[in-house]
DNA sequence: CCGCCGAATGTAACTAGTTACACAGCTTGT
DNA sequence: ACAAGCTGTGTAACTAGTTACATTCGGCGG
């Protein structure tokens, strides 16, 4: 039998020696096949197909000085909005002929942190974060890496890397003006966890004008189950809020079925309204009235920005991304009692 | 001014070269510190903070001969299901120190097949795919770079990569099995798109034996959307079903949605069963009967098995995950008539 | 018939790290 | 006092490609 060295992957040299030529004949096969003899290029491409050759991506990348890789922090994967804008992201970069790393920090900028030194560790030659909010060590490694970095979903113009996203507090101020607007003056507001999260936060802050209107707050973990017992809290609360306002429609989406489940009308007896308009949310049932987030541009916009950063050396400005009002079913005029 | 030259990132002969030491030190100090003297790391140190060296990743990675980055193949991310197994591939995978790069393939095994190779290109280390219907191209790849590749979301033990997954077949087979159970007789099946999708296709088979049951078929796009058209186009039929079994719970959620728009009663009126058992479908209104599948365990299984691999050479054996029916409120009794 | 040009190929020097081995200098044991 | 042993460091050879430059050979023009 023939010698089945075939012990360690075959490199370059063994390619020509096998083919009887140098080193360099078989590098012009794989990049520049025009300039090479056809004899020449029929032996090489033969002893290429008996060793199995596959050339070396991390020799590839040392030359070229290039990994073709951009990492992504995001809290979760485990939610539809993060979910759709990666997505977004990962078919613009592989436009450019990127790879999208995706690593995960559960809203924690510690691990954020770490995480993204293994990107650093694995050659990602861009960043995308989610938010403004992070920790000095994060700042370090990109600054020292001279590493383009992008922050999203939140637009602030003032912040140190550029950031493409909206007006979170605007998004807030538009649902509330919304239910101010139908006469509401007794509203539940449900948001989900402070910490760390300066989406929630400026959402937030964008419910201070509140006109004569009446606020409560109910903080809950980002899901439909906890949308739900947020509406339960709610609906057994002595002075009963006239509508709902959800920073989020994963949430919107539990209080819509505890509505459901406990015969409560939506928009007749409380109405009920989301931010980030969702996939599903147009159909749920009453369809739901929220503030729409351009994810999908924000992912596309990014992708963009970052590839231009990394490939031309372009680093973006900011970027405003307008959101808006989808006004539905699950709104209506406050009943005069 | 000090020279600026730091047009071009500093590397390890820099360094030494500044700290008036040799190559082999600065490496040293970046790797085993504790055999460097005090003195000699402190000047190191301060040559790498000057120049601001960032060890570069594919050098190291030509010398280990890893880039410890894992590839995954997608239909989409833009689905709860995929999202959530990823989410927990990327955890366990980060527990191992390996990064996950994502790709997408719209269920098309030509995109598939091609990014694929760009995951070789950047270096992977590993792949795992979805479902066990490939291009020859693929299989190719993974026989040329010797690649671990792990294909998920389908158990077969004669495919000719590990399979980690679950009996599609087996899946459909219960939720049918639950209607029949339930006096069921005149069953509608709203299904996904077949082209392509072994996962379908087999669930599908699994509702071949029926009984003395009449199925009609409807197939639809996996969306809320498409749930709630596929709906009302089996409202609309002449003789209309008493149960509902939907393939995915995307589509069984649009179809409670329409339902309760219809003023239909689930499940007084008529049946719904998913297959999924999506974060959502606990909390719908009614709670939705599906049939679970172990997507989080699958994710962190694969990730394991993948691992396990590349880091000791120990080839998984397949893995067949249990499903499991979870009876909620959705599904009754059919009525007399 | 000689020189020039260009196509095809080879040589060797790069890319940026890691690491085997050699060796200097000091301490310790006998 | 001298060998042995340890610590700390340097030299140079690796890893696997790309590529600038040199060389060879053939054809063609003068």
């Amino acid at each position: 039998m023939a010698n089945t060295r075939s012990r360690k992957r075959a490199n370059l040299r063994d390619v020509a020696k096998l083919a009887n030529v140098s080193v360099a004949t078989v590098s012009r096969v794989l990049n520049t096949p025009d300039s090479v003899a056809e004899a020449t290029k029929a032996a090489v491409t033969a002893a290429i197909a008996e060793l199995r050759f596959v050339p070396s991506a991390a020799a590839r990348a040392i030359n070229s000085g290039r990994s073709r890789v951009v990492g992504a922090l995001v809290p979760t994967l485990d939610h539809a909005i993060f979910a759709r804008y990666l997505a977004a992201i990962e078919q613009t970069l592989s436009g450019y002929r990127l790879s999208l790393v995706v690593a995960t920090t559960k809203g924690d900028a510690a691990i954020e942190a770490e995480k993204a030194q293994t990107l650093v560790d694995i050659g990602a030659e861009g960043l995308i974060v989610s938010g403004v909010t992070h920790e000095p060590g994060l700042y370090d490694l990109i600054e020292r890496c001279q590493l383009p970095a992008v922050a999203t979903s939140y637009y602030d113009p003032d912040f140190h890397l550029p950031t493409i996203g909206y007006d979170n507090a605007g998004a807030g101020r538009i649902a509330l003006q919304h239910l101010l607007d139908l006469g509401h003056s007794r509203i539940a507001v449900v948001h989900g966890s402070l910490i760390g999260n300066d989406r929630t936060l400026a959402r937030l802050k964008g419910l201070e004008d509140t006109g004569d209107a009446e606020l409560s707050f109910v903080e809950a973990d980002l899901s439909i189950e906890d949308g739900c017992k947020s509406a339960q809290t709610i609906l057994s609360a002595a002075h009963r809020p006239t509508a709902i306002l959800c920073l989020s429609d994963v949430l919107a989406t539990g209080v819509l079925y505890e509505m459901q489940r406990q015969g409560v009308g939506v928009p007749q007896d409380v109405s009920v309204i989301g931010i980030d308009d969702l996939p599903g949310s147009a159909h749920a049932s009453p369809s739901l009235t929220t503030v729409h987030l351009p994810v999908v541009r924000m992912g596309h916009a990014t992708a963009v920005a970052i590839s231009e950063w990394i490939e031309n050396g372009l680093k973006p400005s900011g970027m405003l991304l307008a959101t808006e009002l989808v006004a539905r079913d699950s709104t209506g005029i406050r009943r005069p009692a």
